[in-house]
DNA sequence: CGGAATCCTTCACGATACTG
DNA sequence: CAGTATCGTGAAGGATTCCG
């Protein structure tokens, strides 16, 4: 069956590089600073603009409103008005939205089992370049 | 055991909330524009900065140096030097720097099935737009 | 309340030139 | 070959003000 396959095939190379292109795509997508805390703030059902101003801590309303649209433009959330006075929007993740989690959840496993040897690395670099 | 808890418990929410900070600082890590390609073309073992160069279509030598240097700096890449002329530098991924493709697997392979649902949003959106 | 508009700062990135 | 140094640009993000 695998009679012809070589140790040197590195097959990784040449599969990669086609997956590089969307990887890249999709972490322009979620790659702004503060998409990750809006998505996270919404896993837990709708919220209101305001909600979201007061639960995400240090973000802007000018940026909030940025990422919202973002994400409501790529389909990550849907945008509700209620033309009341005062007025009310609430979002919230739509099905898409909501898959992100799972690959959101690969990283984050991966960040936490791998900080402390992220903070090695560095302190060893550190040490390193003042070594000289 | 568990006749305490309530339908309304949502634990995601607490859940990812903590897993939130750590899923940022990695984005943060791999979020530079050359960070992923970089990465996808060391799989195939290591490579020199040249080499690097000249596979990396459009990347410029400073950023590469410069994403290099951070890559290094966190411990996804080591860097040995061969002191003859003209000088050699390999760089080749650590064990933490193969281990990053589990996760970079998982968002291409959300990214690849899902491109064409934001596609459409995008549209939709568009479209929406225009209506008013 | 939920924005939009404006101004300003920082910084990532790019192009180019120089060096051990 | 493998960088460093310098300059310039645009986009991201922050603070503030105004509006329906």
């Amino acid at each position: 069956m695998e009679s012809t396959v070589t140790a040197t095939k590195r097959p990784d190379q040449a599969e990669c590089a086609k997956a590089m292109i969307p990887v890249s795509d999709v972490l322009a997508l979620i790659g702004g600073k503060w998409t990750i805390y809006v998505v996270t703030a919404l896993v837990g059902g709708p919220m209101r603009f305001s909600e979201l101003l007061r639960h995400i801590e240090g973000i802007s309303q000018k940026m909030l409103t940025a990422t919202l649209r973002d994400l409501e433009k790529d389909g990550f959330v849907s945008r509700k008005v209620t033309p009341s006075i005062p007025p009310r929007v609430d979002y919230e993740l739509t099905d898409m939205g909501r898959e992100l989690r799972e690959p959101l959840k690969m990283l984050s496993h991966w960040a936490f089992t791998n900080r402390d040897r992220v903070d090695a690395a560095r302190l060893k670099f550190e040490a390193a370049k003042l070594d000289g």
